[in-house]
DNA sequence: AAATATGTCAACCGCAACCCA
DNA sequence: CTGGGTTGCGGTTGACATATT
């Protein structure tokens, strides 16, 4: 429950840190929502929030933003993740342009939890071919699939319809917002 | 049923690039 | 050109969730 772990040293009143409350997350909303973005420090401040800009803008960007897309990756998104890791590296920021509504941030976990044992599952199995790092090495040495060098993005344009945040379990806790609900309700408050 | 391991993901940190007075 | 502030990036951490023993 009591997921609030500042580092309440002595001072409150500070800076915070940790997760976004879904207050805050409505103030950072409704703020960007009349004020527009701007620099982020003073925004922070003049939206009262006790956060740095740096994570106003992360919170912002990685999950508030109304046009971000967040779990359930495709098997196309996967497979142009894969193909852009390969050509590219960790330019995590770079893969994301080319996923609409996905951040680099998601793309960066996605690749380090699901992908990448993966693939060093299937680079042993070869019996190391090559010393194969992870650093764009021509094609990957996972039988994937096809090896398509450009792949056009326009599979999978930005519908925004299938979003439905996955909300696993309505009863896991208190505060599990959807950001349909955290819009809608924001909605209201035409400040 | 409890303990422990593993997976997932949001958020932090440091650094570098950028911008501008 | 320099210095100070801001932004963007990528690596890493740590809390929570889920699976396994």
């Amino acid at each position: 429950m009591e997921r609030n772990k500042q580092c309440n040293s002595s001072q409150d009143a500070e800076v915070r840190k940790g997760p976004w409350t879904m207050e805050e997350d409505m103030i950072l909303i409704n703020y960007i929502a009349n004020h527009g973005e701007g620099v982020w420090n003073t925004l922070a401040k003049s939206a009262g929030l006790k956060r740095t800009g740096k994570s106003c803008r992360l919170r912002w960007l990685n999950y508030l933003r109304p046009d971000v897309r967040r779990g359930n990756i495709t098997a196309e998104e996967e497979l142009l993740i894969v193909e852009l890791h390969a050509k590219w590296g960790n330019r995590w920021s770079k893969i994301a342009k080319h996923l609409p509504g996905r951040t680099d941030n998601e793309i960066k976990n996605y690749w380090r939890t699901r992908i990448q044992k993966h693939i060093k599952q299937a680079e042993n199995l070869q019996g190391q071919t090559s010393g194969v790092n992870d650093q764009a090495s021509s094609s990957q040495a996972s039988g994937m699939a096809e090896p398509m060098d450009v792949y056009s993005p326009p599979l999978y344009q930005r519908t925004m319809e299938p979003i439905q945040v996955p909300l696993p379990t309505p009863e896991s806790n208190e505060t599990y917002w959807s950001m349909e609900d955290i819009w809608s309700m924001q909605l209201f408050n035409g400040d």
